[in-house]
DNA sequence: ACTTCGGTTATGGCA
DNA sequence: TGCCATAGCCGAAGT
């Protein structure tokens, strides 16, 4: 259809007239395509309720939610299809999430030094941390965090939880991928990173390599 | 159409086989649709080459980039319909975005405090901070965070912008929404937290004061 | 190419 | 409900 949009709610935007994709799912949710890229120009969530009004001779496609309102104005519409889908989508299935690499990890703690597994999620006052472990050698707390890629957030995020931690600790990084920089970062703020390779699922695994920095 | 996914790359996702609806744009980029909400399920970059294939008798699409593949298995294609869109979208324009709210208080300073006005992302060794500005009574450096949205983050943010800059100086925050937990986090930290109220465009606005730097 | 950061981020999980 | 952290986050801008 050719429209033109308005949103206003969590911020406001406007979108002039043109050619464009309009969605409407099962559960209420609009969005506004454009003719490239992954995501919407405009949308509204699922709870969104549907006015179908006029201005003039214009169509306007009305959505209402608690916070938020989108009005699409409809200059002209070109096609307009309907297609039943259900709701027993199966759903998606990741594989290899950061979930799985920490449910690992808690198993195979050896993989990235000489360590003994403490606890999984360990609260401390800045949130939960990955992973709480203890040296064997030194009898020194570990804190790890897990990623699947880690960047600069993931140094600042495990100074949170050493600054949070009951005791002084050791703060490691165990990813798949430690990007550059963030082995500087690390080493400069005297943290451990430990790149891993993926883990296969529990009945293919083998063996594992694992690189490692040092501060 | 009725379909089953198979994505790796950046992770890795099964989607089991039932009814959704299957986006290719211009650009190359491709989404899976459930019936459901806002995102898709599956999706790939503009950047994606797509190759249409057969495995037995079914129809398999596949796409591929430079380190990602998604598999598309057609188990029954219902319809398929194609429109031009054209590449000259507008595009999306968004106001009161945190941009503007920076800009508005780089003109503004002393709506929230007896301020002068020194630099916009003024850099520190940890990276730019949104505001400089200096106390008018005591002298001291002021560095500001602006967010739409305040939470914890934005008091993690300014404490490395403190560490960083080259004098010590005094930590703030400005947002349109600071959240209840980010105030008491704040105060624990020293950091000054002010809510303003959405600024109004431009050409709506009245009068503004300038401050100006001596030299 | 890599990094950083905003986004109407969306989405899920937990208190 | 609010908050936190992840995500195949996307997308844009800067280096």
């Amino acid at each position: 259809m050719n429209c033109s949009v308005r949103y206003s709610g969590r911020g406001d935007t406007t979108l002039d007239k043109y050619d464009r994709v309009v969605i409407i799912k099962n559960d209420g949710a609009v969005s506004v395509h454009s003719g490239d890229g992954i995501k919407p120009l405009n949308y509204m969530g699922p709870k969104a309720v549907f006015k179908d009004t006029h201005e003039g001779d214009e169509r306007v496609m009305i959505f209402d939610s608690a916070r938020e309102n989108l009005k699409i104005t409809v200059h002209q519409l070109y096609e307009e299809i309907t297609w039943e889908v259900g709701d027993e989508e199966p759903g998606l299935q990741r594989d290899g999430t950061e979930a799985d690499l920490q449910e690992w990890l808690s198993q195979n703690i050896e993989q990235v030094g000489n360590l003994e597994f403490v606890n999984r999620e360990h609260p401390t006052s800045a949130g939960p941390v990955d992973i709480y472990a203890r040296d064997k050698e030194t009898g020194d707390d570990v804190l790890i965090e897990v990623k699947r890629v880690a960047s600069s957030s993931a140094v600042y995020q495990i100074r949170r939880y050493l600054e949070g931690h009951e005791n002084s600790a050791h703060g490691m990084i165990v990813a798949l991928d430690v990007r550059p920089r963030t082995r500087k970062l690390a080493d400069k703020h005297g943290i451990t990173w430990v790149e891993i390779d993926k883990p296969k699922p529990a009945e293919e695994r083998v063996e594992t390599t694992s690189v490692e920095g040092e501060c």
